[in-house]
DNA sequence: GCCTCGAACTTGACGCGTCAACATGGGTGA
DNA sequence: TCACCCATGTTGACGCGTCAAGTTCGAGGC
């Protein structure tokens, strides 16, 4: 029908050229494919969301497995709305406990169980295999280097425009090797 | 508390690496908070979620602006089902259209609208400006290279176990310059 | 000409995330 | 010491995605 020969919907618009657009594509795998694989496997393999798993992680890296809503918040890039409601259902399968920090407002600390520290222990290799599997295996080491710097990139890009939420790409709790 | 100083919740894990791990927390920085802001910058911008625009922008791209179910779900990288609602919803808003293809089975035809392509045209140049942004802006020729490298690998990498759900980086259905 | 099978969807129930409202406890100034 | 205001969570309604069943149609045996 039309006569679009253009590389985007709408013939005009400065659209993105051959590369970027292939780049673009190849990005829409990380940012959609991956993370659909990763939860479906978390799934079927632990019975957990990948998000959940991000949760018990975080808290099983953290002294006394503990850590405040806001805090975990901010590690986990997600809302305080989301995180109560999952720390909700966490709590509700007996692998975490809420209790507040008495005399400082409304503060509330999130602790894992021996349950949840249970099944972080089982759920890490599965998941560690899978990171392995689709993602660094298939990376040379330069290849990782600039992942690394497009995550940066991007984490600060999104960030320089909403000044809000949690942090992603900062303070790497820990760190050591093997 | 514990005596971990492991760079995971599981001592003794083989776990990642320094740089893996660095990796790994800047990628999420793609997985995770990258799809998160143009979500939430098309629905401001364009009452369309991502995964909307990108149906109508398939579409668009299409002679007659038309293709069967099956394909735009592998296009969009979506199963039947979610592309079934999601088609159900734009259809009650008069942005596209369905139509069984008479003669061939159960077959049916996605078709946008007038309205359906004026949205994607209203649409395009905020989702191109927020790639831009957050994403092509900040990388080099090299990184935008080696981003597309990546994609295919991982996309590769999810296939290869996975081999049902749809081609997310395989035949860019058009490119051009300008 | 039937019977069955598989392909191509559609539908409904259910779980998760978001957004907006609400709840609550500490400060801080007057 | 009272009146606000802010920080920190929690809750409920609602929308979207997934999974497991249905629903149709065409084709292939026999």
């Amino acid at each position: 029908m039309a006569s679009e020969q253009s590389a985007g919907p709408v013939a005009g618009t400065r659209w993105l050229n051959r590369d970027e657009r292939a780049a673009w594509l190849a990005n829409s795998a990380i940012m959609i494919s991956l993370p659909a694989a990763l939860d479906a496997r978390m799934q079927r393999e632990a019975q957990l969301t990948f998000f959940e798993y991000m949760v018990l992680s975080v808290l099983s890296e953290q002294p006394a497995h503990t850590l405040q809503m806001s805090d975990l918040a901010a590690r986990t890039a997600a809302s305080l709305s989301r995180l109560s409601h999952v720390v909700g259902r966490l709590e509700k399968r007996d692998l975490v406990v809420r209790a507040r920090i008495p005399g400082s407002g409304r503060r509330t600390n999130a602790t894992l169980t021996e349950a949840g520290y249970a099944a972080v222990v089982a759920a890490a290799p599965g998941h560690v295999a899978a990171v392995r599997e689709y993602l660094m295996d298939e990376l040379e080491p330069h290849e990782l280097a600039t992942l690394r710097r497009i995550g940066a990139a991007v984490d600060a890009a999104i960030k320089r425009e909403r000044p809000d939420v949690g942090s992603t790409a900062s303070t790497p709790p820990e760190t050591s090797t093997s």
